[in-house]
DNA sequence: GTAATCACTATACTTAAGTATACCGGTATA
DNA sequence: TATACCGGTATACTTAAGTATAGTGATTAC
């Protein structure tokens, strides 16, 4: 559990509120990061599964991502000595908890909607 | 207020819930919005105010970030006819209400760190 | 008359992010 | 022998994002 005491211990220093906001950023930044969490919210999926369900994305961007959500601790890559071998990506409880930040966005993104909707 | 049912809606499809997120991030996207929005905070703010109260920013970043705030009614821009002109930006209530999202990310950044703490 | 203030804008440039296309070794199937 | 599957990598390219630098016009202070 984050205690409350942290968060405004960090919400004293503007510099540091937008760092610590930023490290968050920094782990969905990127055009694909949010469809591959999106994918696997559903259950761990193999390198070609997310291929096939993530319209237009290459290997080359998919193997990207999926690396640095793994240095990031979103998500594990687990080898499988199949034959051919499967690699699969499964979220970490941090990866998966970070649906909970999703759920915020959507609810401030309809709220806003609903905010602008008369103003223009 | 926003409905639980409005949510639920938009988590149905996995989709529409990317475009929804990635909606409220288009609002923060870039090197420079989330420093003026943080700036803001703590009151209406000048163009040069501003310009020196956030290091390194360019007066050509500054001006297209906060066209981009304004255009999608986070801050506000009025123009005062004094001599010289000056003008004001201050964060409209979805702009102020934006700092729940960010508590909520800095919340799962603080956690997510004490997740990953052991396991390096 | 020179410099400084205000809020910007214009032009040209560099760097980062993303795309397109082809290819790798190993194995199995036809 | 040719083809397809697996999970990627290599190279070259395009596009988007951000930077550097200079300049605008009206006004005031020195």
């Amino acid at each position: 559990m984050v205690r409350i005491s942290e968060l405004e211990q960090v919400k004293k220093c503007s510099g540091t509120y937008v760092l610590a906001v930023n490290d968050t950023l920094n782990v969905i930044n990127g055009k694909w990061k949010l469809p591959i969490i999106g994918s696997l919210h559903f259950g761990k999926k193999r390198f070609k599964e997310l291929a096939r369900e993530i319209p237009k994305i290459t290997p080359r961007m998919l193997s990207k991502e999926l690396k640095d959500l793994e240095v990031n601790g979103i998500v594990t890559r687990t080898v499988h000595a199949t034959i051919p071998v499967t690699v699969e990506y499964e979220l970490t409880k941090s990866g998966e908890s970070f649906n909970d930040v999703l759920d915020v966005m959507v609810k401030w993104g309809l709220q806003h909607r609903k905010n602008s909707m008369g103003k223009r």
